[in-house]
RNA sequence: GCCCGGGUGGCGGAAUUGGUAGACGCAGCAGACUCAAAAUCUGCCGUUCGCAAGAAUGUGCUGGUUCGAUUCCAGUCCCGGGCACCA
């Protein structure tokens, strides 16, 4: 019997699916694991190799745990809502509702063949209205919720209400306290206040403290897109899809209040496993710092201070000049007549510059207001400037600058020839600026002598008595933009009316998203949305939500997919909490990790769930990248020529490059290519025909054969350098595919695609095949008594796969199989005894031909239900009598030592003395050293 | 510039975390079976010297700790990733 994987595959696959073998309770005795992919964003390319190594991994994962005795939650599902479908429907004019569910079917068809152990009855799609009816009740709750910072969570905002119209907000002033309020004079007001204020300046007041809340604010304006994109979204300048340049731009906007986590979404990360990478990557987004906010008097000046915010206030006495934002509501008011043609000509110029020239110049400009801020410890008056490197959005807008400390501060002093206080002695060089905090300080009054890093809470503790300053926490992390001037989201349950939003009931969800022709955009910067008459007479919100709204809360929804009462239920995420295992790329770090982290919290904090962290366990699979192959091409001569050929006398680097002068390179998209990377010959006459090369002939080497070079480079649809799995699995199988792609390499790491070293995989499948089957005597399988060699082999796999796996390495699991068929092929051990047990560990990797095998011993029940054999230690024991010992450090040889049977350590050491001595021809031993008691060492 | 990773054969990668470096696989070489091919099997496969047994050397580089270092420490050079006027 031969081993015909195509038939077994699909045989199994088919008998899988009519038995449910997947579908996995919610009421159970077992424990329960939850192990999670992110899941697809289906778009129109398909899945290639690199995709499913993830899935893979988490399905190994996944059937090992079941295999182990757990109840485990294992679903799978689409991000169908998203940018890149409505592009499509613009350019191809695809409604993206018939895009998303053929590319839906086509990523579902190339899954199947794979074999995930999926429970698709779970499946979510976050486009379907029975899905986003939850995501925008999810919304009203955080719309509907303010961030109680005396009791560090949200609340309902009920509870403000309370506050507001018993003590004002006094004990709850404004997040923002830039915030303007149209009818509030300053931002603080009394119950009494409260009580008379008309309904528009109530809301106006709330709208400042929801979650979920809208305002006008510096957001990240697409012209390319049409629309607003969240800050993770732009990458220096550009956006993140498609690449077309991003502006800064003054709208109406949703936000969430995310910076009201920030504190708890850092503190978190030291509850979860994520790998210290992507725990820097989130530390560094949100961008906590600590100092102090420090009012400085302006000479001349009474009605305001200038307030500056610093991580260093022990270098107070260091102050040379400060510098405030182009942007920083003083200016105008501070800047004497002398100087103001001057900074009104500068802040022209800033106006003039896009956020992209400023990134990429870096340019030193600035320019004095004329006015002097003063030291309040030594009365000394320091200059003004204005400069764009101090950014208004970032704690005041105004720093104060110590170019002895600061490297930007050092460089705008040399740049405007302004003087520099050496306040660090020796350790200021005068050439550059030393950021030490270690350094004993001088020129500092009563600071003199005393060490920076103790010096900060000495001058803090000072501003604080004198009460011109405070100890201050500072976070990079803005407020989520999350509305979207686009078609193809969720809509925003709220309507406007007079001014004020008003959020839908309930009952009214979900508000469904309308069938359109046309996704042009709507008027003044409105979504498409803003096109439908019906739309805007029902006052409705013409925005739609961001990506990544769906993907914020939908590890929760598999737990209790159809339920149409709540988005889920309470028993049910009681009993599935976190998610032990999340798959996925590190592209993720800080946008949907971080916004699906804050909805856990919100979601936690108002008592719909009871854990406040999603993901316990982040594991992130590396890039499956491809090889791109090149031809070398001499156009003159009109031939395409092997490399080996065209390259035979390059034999010094100038004669390469003589070569490189004369030939080119074209792109061989990988259906030209075989598994070796080579040429395949039959497919001249159509490569020609589709690159247009015609006349050009093809120069193979001696061996007929056309060389190619190549490239590594990520796979995508347009360079051709793709690797469907489809066709892997139609070759080799789909056991092979997966052990495969784990056999590559560690899951974390990047690692191109090669086809050729699949076969030493499918070989195994075959050796293990014919561990129960010959082709000309059939079935080998026997009931015979395993000998305490072959149960050595056996427990030996067993616990290496069972460590192996636990600790995700999947790549020395597949090893230590083949290692194991490979030892049992010798022995030509054919019992039942050791292939059955060996069969339950592979099925994880291989569950096909692990099933089939299963049935062929005579199973009546799957395997999958079969329990994960337990190793035994006494078959693991050495039996060899013989230990390495080394001399002088280097290991020589074994000798006969019965280091196990005594207890007795100076008998050991007897007994490897005399052995040694002997084997040293009698060279004395000076020292011999006893070492983790299977090791003897000895110094001669 | 700052912060994380990582440098091991021709290649992908192992090494129980301080104990015989190079498991497993690919590629390569030699051989068996075969009319032949495929498939399968066996042996060899870091470098240098040697007919061989064997010896020396070897985990980016330079030092250090140790009986013993791919592993720990210091310095240095490369490669990959992330952040980047955040005061």
């Amino acid at each position: 019997m031969e081993y015909t994987f195509r038939e077994i595959e699909r045989k199994w696959q088919q008998a899988w699916k009519e038995n449910k073998a997947y579908e996995v309770p919610n009421e159970t005795s077992k424990p329960k694991f939850y192990v999670l992919d992110m899941f697809p964003y289906p778009s129109g390319a398909g899945l290639h190799v690199g995709h499913p190594l993830g899935y893979i991994a988490s399905d190994i994962y996944a059937r090992f745990k079941r295999l182990k005795g757990f109840n485990v939650l294992h679903p799978m599902g689409y991000d169908a809502f998203g940018l890149p479908a409505e592009q499509y429907a613009l350019e191809h004019g695809v409604h993206p509702a018939d895009s998303t569910a053929r590319n839906i079917a086509t990523f579902r068809s190339q899954m199947d063949k794979i074999a995930f152990s999926f429970d698709w009855s779970r499946e979510v799609k976050t486009s379907d209205p029975a899905y986003y009816k939850w995501t925008q009740w999810i919304f009203l709750q955080l719309f509907k919720s303010w961030y109680n910072r005396e009791a560090d969570k949200a609340e309902p905002i009920d509870t403000l209400l309370e506050h507001f119209s018993k003590e004002g907000n006094s004990r709850h002033p404004l997040p923002n306290a830039q915030s303007v309020i149209p009818g509030l004079e300053n931002n603080n007001f009394t119950a009494g206040d409260w009580n008379g204020f008309t309904e528009p300046v109530r809301q106006a007041i709330l709208m400042e403290y929801r979650l979920a809340y809208c305002g006008y604010g510096e957001v990240n304006w697409c012209e390319a897109l049409g629309t607003v994109l969240a800050n993770d979204e732009v990458i220096n300048g550009v956006s993140e899809r498609g690449g077309f340049p991003v502006e800064k731009k003054r709208l109406r906007q949703w936000y969430l209040r995310i910076t009201e986590y920030a504190d708890r979404l850092l503190k978190g990360l030291q509850t979860v496993e994520f790998s210290e990478a992507m725990k820097e990557m989130q530390g560094n987004w949100i961008g906590k710092s600590s100092g102090a906010e420090i009012s400085f008097a302006i000479a001349g000046y009474d009605a305001a201070t200038l307030d500056v915010y610093t991580t260093r206030p022990d270098t107070i006495f260091g102050v040379d000049f400060m510098v405030i934002a182009p942007e920083h509501e003083l200016v105008g008011e501070i800047t004497t007549a002398d100087q103001k043609v001057a900074v009104e000509a500068y802040i022209a110029y800033v106006k003039s510059r896009s956020e992209r020239e400023r990134m990429a110049e870096k340019k030193i400009s600035g320019v004095f207001t004329g006015a002097y801020a003063v030291n309040p410890f030594n009365q000394k008056q320091i200059p003004i400037w204005i400069s764009e490197y101090v950014l208004a959005g970032y704690g005041t807008g105004a720093i104060m600058a110590v170019p002895s400390g600061d490297e930007r501060d050092h460089k705008f002093a040399r740049h405007f020839n302004l003087p520099v206080t050496n306040i660090i002695g020796e350790a200021y060089n005068g050439e550059e600026a030393n950021p030490t905090k270690d350094a004993k300080l001088t020129n500092s009054d009563f600071l003199n002598g005393v060490v920076m890093r103790e010096a900060i809470d000495i001058v803090i503790g000072k501003l604080e008595e004198m009460g011109i300053g405070k100890r201050k926490v500072n976070y990079k992390i803005r407020d989520a933009a999350f509305s979207r001037q686009r078609y193809w989201g969720e809509p925003f349950p709220i309507k406007w009316i007079d001014g004020i939003a008003y959020p839908l009931d309930e009952s009214e969800l979900p508000l469904e998203l309308p069938y359109v022709e046309s996704y042009k955009p709507g008027p003044d910067g409105e979504g498409p949305l803003a096109n439908i008459p019906e739309w805007t007479a029902s006052h409705l919100e013409t925005n739609t939500m961001p990506g990544y709204a769906g993907s914020s809360w939908y590890f929760l929804r598999y737990m209790d997919p159809h339920n149409d009462q709540t988005f889920c239920d309470r028993k049910w995420s009681d009993y599935w909490r976190q998610v032990d295992l999340y798959v996925g790329g590190t592209e993720h770090a800080v946008g949907h990790l971080l916004y699906s982290r804050m909805w856990t919290k919100a979601l936690f904090d108002l008592g719909y769930i009871s854990f406040d962290e999603p993901f316990k366990k982040l594991l992130n699979q590396g890039m499956i990248v491809g090889v791109s192959r090149f031809i070398c091409c001499d156009d003159a001569n009109h031939q395409l020529l092997s490399h080996d050929i065209a390259y035979r006398d390059a034999n010094s680097q100038e004669k390469i490059e003589a070569l490189q002068r004369i030939y080119t390179t074209r792109r061989v998209p990988s259906e030209y290519v075989d598994k070796l990377g080579r040429f395949i010959i039959s497919k001249t006459e159509d490569f020609i025909k589709e690159f247009k090369l015609q006349g050009y002939k093809f120069i193979p080497n001696e061996d007929g054969i056309i060389e190619l070079e190549f490239a590594i480079e990520k796979m995508s649809k347009s360079k051709r350098n793709t690797i469907n799995p489809d066709d892997i699995v139609f070759e080799y199988g789909a056991d092979t595919f997966r052990m495969y792609e784990m056999f590559l390499g560690p899951v974390e790491m990047s690692k191109p695609w090669d086809t050729k070293g699949i076969e030493g995989v499918h070989r195994f499948l075959k050796k293990l095949w014919r561990l129960f089957f010959d082709e000309a005597k059939g079935k080998l399988v026997t009931e015979e008594k395993a000998t305490p060699d072959e149960l050595k082999i056996l427990h030996r796999t067993i616990k290496k796969i069972e460590e192996d796996t636990e600790r995700f390495s999947f790549n020395t699991s597949v090893s230590a199989f083949m290692v194991c068929v490979n030892e049992l092929t010798d022995l030509k051990c054919h019992k039942r005894q050791i292939l059955e047990p060996l069969l339950i560990l592979l099925t994880p990797f291989a569950p096909h031909i692990s099933e089939e095998l299963w049935q062929q011993l005579g199973n009546s029940t799957s395997i999958l239900d079969a329990a994960f054999p337990a190793f035994e230690a006494s078959y693991l024991v050495e039996s060899s009598k013989e230990y390495p010992v080394s001399v002088n450090g280097k290991m020589r040889t074994l000798i006969n030592l019965d280091l196990n049977a005594s207890q007795d350590q100076v008998q050991e050491i007897v007994l490897a003395n005399d052995i040694v001595q002997k084997w040293m021809e009698g060279k004395p031993l000076k020292k011999l050293i006893y070492v983790k008691g299977k090791m003897v060492n000895v110094v001669v």
